[in-house]
DNA sequence: CATGAATGAGCGTTCATTCAT
DNA sequence: AATGAATGAACGCTCATTCAT
C-alpha cells in the first residue's frame, strides 16, 4: 500500500483500470437502456441485467450504488448526448437564426432516435427517482433545451419569427422530438425519420416565420 | 311491499346494489388514478390504494380482477371521457370545419385537464399492460381520436386547410393536448389552461389554414 | 317468546323447519364431498361450495361452525354409513363365521364405493382436523371396524380360521377395502367392483381358512 | 493452488459448489418431508419450512421453482429410493422366485420405513400436483413396482405360485407396504417392523403358494 | 476485481369468516 | 332464514442488496 500522495493518475495500471471501468460502465448502461425500454424499469431485475451484460449481479454494484442510481445514469447518459450534440449542430448551421432553429430541432430528434431505448425512460420512469435525482434531471432538461430556446429567442428578436411565446414554442419543438420516440401507433409505421423531421420542421416554421421571410426558407417549408 | 305492478325486472335491492357498486368503482378508480400519477403504477401497493380509498385490500378484488385490470380500467375511464365529450363538443361547434377542429382540440385538452391524474398513465404505464390490454387501449385511442382526425380531413377536403398530412396533424394536436398533462417543467407554471389552449390552437391553425381563409378566423389566431 | 317448557317438538312449523334443515345439511354435505374429492379440502373455497350447493356463503355457517367442522361432518357421514350398513350386512349373512366375515368385508367395500367421493378424505385430510376432531374420527374408525374385527375373532375362536393375528387381519381387510377407493393406477381400469370384492375375499380367505374347512367355501374361493 | 494436472474439467470451486448444493437440497427435502407429514402440504408455509431448515425463504426458491415442485421432489426422492433399493434386494435374494418376492416386499417396506415422513405424501398430496407432475409420479410408481410385479409373474410362470391375478397381487403387496406407513391406529402400537414384515409375508405367501411348495418355505410362513 | 449464494422485507392475491340488511 | 359485501391475516413468491470467498 503506497503512502505517497499521487496527484497524477499516471500509473499505467491505473489507466488500464480506468479504461476498463469506463468500458464496463458503458456496457452496463447500454444493456440497462435496452432492457428497460422493453420491460420498463420495474420489469428489469438486477439479475436479468447482469445476464444481459454477461457479468455477475454483484459487479453492477461496483459501478452503480443501487438500481435507482442506474436509472439516473441511463437518463443522464441521454441528456449528456443532447448537451454534446445539440450545440455542435447549431454552430454547424451557421449564423442564420432560422437555420439554427431547424438544426437544433433536428439534433434533438437525432439524439432521441439514437437513444430511442433510453429516451422514453425520461417520460416513463422519472417518477421513480428520488427527489434529488428528479431535480437533477429537471435541471439538466432545462439546460439541454437552452440552446434551442436561445435559438428561438434570437429568431424572434432578429425579426425572422413572429412574436411568439418562446417558452411555448420550445415546449412544442421538444414535444415533437419526443413524439418520435413515443412513436405512437397513430403515426403511420411507414413514416421515416427524415420525413418526420422535415414535415415537423415545415409545420412549425410555417407557423412561426414572419410572412415576408418565408420565401428565404422554401427548402425548409417544402417536403416534396 | 310494492303495490305497483312493475314490468321491469328491477328489484329495488338489486338497483341499490348496482348504485353502490358503481359508486365503489368510481371511488377506487379515482383513488388509483391519484396515487398512480404521484407514485407510478409500481409505486402504489394495493395496501396503499386500499388505505387511500378507505376500504380493505380484499374489497378491491371484488371490483377489479387484479392490479393490471385496475390500471386498465383507470386508462379506459379517461378514454371513455374522450369518446363521450369530444363528439359532443364538435357537434356543438356547428358546421364550420375550422371551428370543429378547434372545438375538438379544446375538448381533448379539457378531458386531459379533468383527468390530469390518469392521463399521464396512458404514456407512462401502457407498457405494463398485457398484450390484450395494450391492444384494447390502442384501438380505443385510435377510435377516440377519430373525430379529430375526421374534422381535420374535412378541413383539408373543403379547402379551408392547406394540403397537410392528416395523420401527422392529428398526431400533433394530440401531442399538444397531452403536453398539457405532461405539463413539463419547461412550461411556465403561470401559464393557465385557457392560455395554453388558445395559444396552441392559434399556432397550429396559423400553420394549417389556407392563407386566404385566415381573416375569417382572427378570433382563433389572436391570443390577446 | 314462549315461556312454557315444551318437551314435544310438535309445532308443525318447527317440524317443517327441521325437515328443511336436514335437507340443507345433506345438500351441503354432498356438495362438499363431491368438491373435496376432486380438489382436496384446501382446494375448495367456501364460495365454491356455496355456488355448488346454490346457497350463499353466509348460510353455510348456519349449519357448520367453520370449514373444519364441515370436513369433520363429511367424514363422519361416511363413518356413519359403515356403522349402519356393516352390522346389518353381517346379520343378514346368517350364523356362519366365514360368511359373516365375507359379508362384513363386502359391506365395507360397498360403503366405500357409494361414498367414493368422501372416503378418500379420511386418508387425505384427516391431518387437517383439530386434535379433538382427529380423536373423534379415530374412535369412530375403531368402532366401525369392530363388527369386522369381532367376526374375524369369532372365526378364529370357532376354529374356522387358522390362528391368525386378529388385529392384523382386520387391518388387511380394511386396507383392501380402502384400496378400492384409492383405486390406484396400478389397478387395471377394467377391474370391476364385483371382481375386486370376490378376488380379494378369495385371497384373504385362502390364507386364513383352516385347510379342512376350505371345501365348504368353494363359492368364496373361486372367482371363475 | 493445484500442482497436479487434471484432465477432468472439474474446477475445484465448482465441485465444492455442487457438493454444497447437493447438501442444501437434501437438507430442504428432509425438512419438507418432516413438516409435510405432520401438517400436510397446505399446512406448511414456506416461512415455516425456511425456519425448520434454518435458511431464508428466498433460498428455497433457488433450489425449487415453487412449492409444488418441492412436493414433487420430496415424492420423487422416495420413489428413487425404491428404484435403487428394490432391484438390489431382489438380486441379493438369489434365484428362487419366492425368495425374490419376499425380498422385494421387504425392500418396499424398508424404504417406506426409512422415508416414513415422505411416504404418506404420495397418498395424501398427489392430488395437489400439476397434471404433469401427477403423470410423472404415476409413471415412476409403475416403474418402481415393476420389479415386484415381475417377481410375482415369474413365480406364477415357474409354478411356485397358484395362478393368481398378478396385477392384483402386486397391488396387495404395495398396499401392505404402504399400510406400514399409514400405520393405522388399528394397528397395535407395539407391533414392530420385523413382525409386520414377517407376518404380512407369511399371510400373502400362504395364499399364493402352490400347496405342494409350502414345505420349502416354512421359514417364510412361520412367524416366530 | 469479480462472483453468486444468501437474505428478508415487501409485494399481489386469496379466502375463511363476520354482520348489516 | 338468507344474503353477499366487507374484512384482514396469511400465503407464495420476488428481487434489490450484501458479503464471504
Amino acid at each position: 500500500m503506497p503512502t505517497t500522495a499521487r496527484s497524477e493518475p499516471q500509473d499505467p495500471n491505473e489507466a488500464a483500470r480506468a479504461v476498463r471501468a469506463e468500458w464496463r460502465t458503458r456496457q452496463l448502461l447500454t444493456a440497462a437502456a435496452r432492457l428497460m425500454e422493453r420491460d420498463g424499469f420495474h420489469g428489469v431485475s438486477m439479475q436479468a441485467l447482469a445476464d444481459e451484460a454477461a457479468v455477475s449481479v454483484g459487479l453492477i454494484y461496483r459501478y452503480f450504488g443501487n438500481k435507482d442510481e442506474l436509472l439516473l445514469a441511463v437518463i443522464i447518459n441521454v441528456l449528456n448526448a443532447f448537451a454534446s450534440q445539440v450545440p455542435t449542430a447549431i454552430e454547424a448551421a451557421g449564423d442564420d437564426p432560422v437555420e439554427r432553429i431547424a438544426a437544433a430541432f433536428r439534433a434533438h430528434c437525432e439524439v432521441i432516435d439514437e437513444h430511442r431505448h433510453a429516451a422514453v425512460l425520461t417520460y416513463r420512469e422519472s417518477g421513480t427517482l428520488s427527489p434529488e435525482g428528479r431535480n437533477k434531471i429537471k435541471q439538466m432538461e432545462v439546460d439541454t433545451s437552452e440552446p434551442l430556446r436561445t435559438a428561438i429567442r434570437s429568431g424572434v428578436e432578429s425579426g425572422h419569427l413572429v412574436d411568439v411565446d418562446v417558452q411555448l414554442a420550445t415546449h412544442n419543438f421538444l414535444l415533437m422530438a419526443h413524439g418520435w420516440a413515443l412513436k405512437h401507433w397513430h403515426l403511420e409505421r411507414t413514416l421515416q425519420f427524415e420525413d418526420y423531421v422535415a414535415k415537423q420542421t415545415a409545420l412549425m416554421l410555417s407557423a412561426l416565420l414572419e410572412p415576408e421571410r418565408r420565401h428565404q426558407y422554401e427548402h425548409l417549408l417544402t417536403t416534396r
